[in-house]
DNA sequence: GAGCACTGC
């Protein structure tokens, strides 16, 4: 029999044992005991799980629609998109949707998943003659790239023309509209870039805000600079007349699920649509006492349904890659003992580090005589959608980052999901027949969950959305319009940290510097160092490292390849710490040409390498329409590079104690260097690093060796 | 001697 791979007890904070007296600061405790699992004792691991649901007791049955028309397949000619568009949902009531976007400013559209909403209401409009090229397009916002892309080329599909004419996207590093182009489709980051040149929107005579339940920080900024702009717009036609006239902002706010209410309120209006979805019922089971062992409950869950229910596959969420590593190794040693008359199990892992070859495997349908067993994060809840999928199986947990403003420290902690996520989940079972969803939680935990996610405003670092709104005029942040309002704590911690960076100046007036520094799509601190690049000659250099940093990782270390991985790492690794090792990568990348082998060889991420690439790209264009020089270089003298990130980061300092530990300077914290570091268990006087984050201990993470003497120097540069 | 939920400009 083989052993099982012994799981690390994880223990952030023993002191925050019970979840009800946890301080909000600190992560949750994550524990977990080891767990076993006997190869030769199937039958009393099964038995097991039957104790976990009472499944004829607590059946609860929640049927979403019955409309299960069927989806046209193949290829589609204009009668087919005509018919596929006359099956959908919406379509039923697109006067209705017409008549009340052309009584109300705004309206609210609450639409299930396959309604039609994002791509059926601007073709609506246009139809209806709303839309002229004269009054302004409609733009319609996503929060990721690859939805704003795809919708966009569907839509210019059923409307016959080519993509990035009348039809359109723009999302970072790829335009495709053009001054004909009445329907874009954006992401929200975008229109926000937007707004930075057109404050009141005036290219658009319609903005429709999809995906709103999301809530990402981008959407609630939007949301109160759309508002904004709309009274603006109209206030204008009121007083100024000589002013040219301003076609009035129409508004479109879009979600699957969201508390209309908050939201009718907060846009002053009473129009709300609901359209349903075209989702089938999903049948959902709860454990009947609370789980000890999240990770335990969902491999005897998952091994359940592979014996009792017919075929389908199964989707089991967890809150991270470690945790699927585990539970796929437990399910395909389970599955080498599984009876010869049952299907066999294939696994497929999801998680957004993982190579993109990897994650397209798991959109391959599972061979005859199998079951696939799908294992992934978040990312399969809004991201990813899978087909074939009729089994659910939930642990209602996932890693959350928040930022701490009182240390200025980000944590990354394992907490339960919201029940809007818990439902979406579950949804999931349901897109192409009747499902199943196991949740790992009792129907009572289920209620004392918190109804939605916590939105990001409300508890990540404010400072690059703070400096954002000074720079679109935005004085008052903190009596800004927002729909959740961050706490004050969050947004001082942002002005205080754009004032260090004298983006912001003694009033909270945005500075000449600060100005500039918001043209960069970039945090505040990095947008900082470009700057000062120009006088200390380095620009080349930290461009290149800015960029490098954009991305989560340059290197990939496979499970089982992590110590070879580490040693070919070696071969790059500078004195000078992180940063330049980063560097040297980036020089041998360009030496290879990117060629895929080498960068297999030797362990880089070839896919974010490419997207390192093209960050470049865009931040030396960017620096030349700012009269920034871009090739002044320090050559091999990295100290000058180092130096120039310091203006940024230079509270991002340690120093070595006698006591062999690192002390931040200015808040006096204990902190350690990641072991992914360069300089892990390397002592250097003092260390510059760019993230501090909270998870087994403090770390610091892309470290570099400074020199004491540069901190005063750059404090004094820094007062210029 | 650790680990990286997910996005986006």
């Amino acid at each position: 029999m083989k052993t099982n791979r012994k799981r690390k007890h994880r223990s952030i904070n023993n002191d925050n044992k019970h979840t009800n007296q946890k301080d909000p600061d600190e992560p949750e405790l994550i524990s977990r005991k080891n767990l076993k699992l006997d190869n030769n004792n199937n039958d009393k691991q099964s038995s097991k799980t039957k104790d976990i649901f009472n499944m004829d007791k607590k059946r609860n049955s929640q049927k979403q629609s019955s409309d299960n028309s069927k989806i046209s397949k193949g290829k589609k000619n204009g009668s087919d998109l005509i018919k596929f568009r006359k099956d959908l949902p919406i379509w039923q009531e697109r006067n209705n949707l017409v008549q009340e976007v052309k009584k109300s400013e705004t309206i609210i559209i609450m639409g299930e998943m396959g309604s039609g909403k994002s791509t059926q209401t601007p073709q609506f409009l246009v139809e209806f003659g709303l839309i002229s090229s004269k009054k302004g397009g409609i733009a319609i916002t996503q929060p990721r790239r690859v939805a704003a892309i795809s919708l966009a080329s569907r839509v210019s599909q059923e409307f016959g023309t080519q993509l990035g004419q009348k039809v359109g996207y723009s999302v970072r590093f790829d335009d495709k509209s053009s001054h004909s182009t009445i329907i874009k489709y954006l992401t929200d980051g975008m229109l926000l870039r937007e707004l930075l040149s057109d404050s009141l929107l005036l290219k658009y005579s319609v903005v429709i805000l999809d995906e709103a339940h999301e809530r990402t920080m981008r959407t609630d900024i939007l949301f109160g600079m759309v508002k904004r702009a709309q009274e603006i717009r109209k206030n204008k036609n009121k007083i100024d007349q000589e002013d040219k006239n301003y076609e009035p902002l129409k508004i479109i706010v879009m979600s699957a699920t969201l508390d209309t209410e908050k939201f009718a309120k907060y846009f002053n209006t009473s129009t709300i649509l609901k359209i349903s979805g075209r989702q089938f019922p999903v049948t959902i089971n709860y454990a009947s006492e609370p789980q000890q062992d999240y990770l335990d409950a969902a491999l005897t869950t998952t091994m359940q349904i592979h014996i009792d229910q017919p075929k389908g596959d199964i989707l089991v969420f967890l809150p991270g890659q470690e945790d699927i590593e585990i539970l796929e190794k437990l399910i395909n040693e389970y599955g080498t003992s599984l009876p010869p008359d049952k299907l066999k199990v294939i696994t497929c892992l999801l998680f957004a580090a993982l190579p993109t070859e990897q994650q397209t495997k798991v959109f391959d349908p599972a061979p005859p005589g199998t079951r696939k067993i799908i294992l992934a994060t978040n990312i399969a809840e809004t991201s990813i959608t899978i087909r074939g999928v009729r089994y659910v199986v939930d642990t209602a947990k996932c890693k959350i980052r928040k930022f701490n403003p009182r240390i200025g420290m980000e944590s990354l902690s394992i907490e339960n999901i919201s029940q809007n996520s818990a439902d979406q989940r579950m949804g999931r079972a349901g897109r192409e027949a009747p499902g199943i969803c196991h949740r790992l939680f009792t129907k009572d935990e289920y209620n004392r969950m918190e109804k939605d996610t916590e939105p990001e405003i409300k508890r990540c670092n404010l400072a690059p959305i703070i400096l954002l709104l000074k720079a679109l005029g935005i004085d008052d942040v903190l009596g800004f319009d927002y729909l959740d309002a961050p706490s004050r704590t969050l947004l001082k911690r942002a002005l205080e940290q754009l004032f260090i960076l004298k983006a912001l100046d003694s009033q909270g007036k945005i500075t000449e510097l600060g100005r500039k520094m918001a043209e960069f799509p970039l945090e505040p601190a990095y947008a900082k160092v470009l700057i000062a690049s120009q006088e200390m000659s380095c620009t080349r250099e930290a461009i290149e490292i800015v960029s490098l940093l954009s991305v989560e990782s340059i290197f990939f270390s496979p499970q089982d390849q992590r110590e070879h991985a580490s040693e070919m790492k070696k071969k790059f690794v500078s004195p000078f710490g992180d940063l330049i090792t980063y560097l040297n990568v980036l020089r041998s990348y360009e030496v290879q040409k990117g060629n895929s082998e080498w960068c297999y060889q030797n362990f880089i991420n070839r896919r974010n390498m490419k997207h390192v690439i093209e960050v470049r790209k865009q931040l030396i264009q960017l620096c030349i329409r700012m009269g920034i020089q871009t090739n002044s270089s320090c050559g091999n003298e990295y100290e000058i590079v180092l130096k120039c990130m310091l203006c940024g980061f230079f509270r991002n300092s340690a120093t070595l104690q006698p006591t062999n530990n690192y002390k931040t300077i200015f808040s006096n914290q204990n902190v350690n260097v990641h072991p992914s570091s360069a300089l892990f268990n390397k002592k250097v006087e003092a260390v510059m690093y760019t993230e501090l984050v909270l998870t087994t201990k403090p770390y610091m993470k892309n470290v570099s060796a400074i020199q004491s003497n540069w901190l005063s120097d750059t404090a004094l540069n820094i007062q210029k």
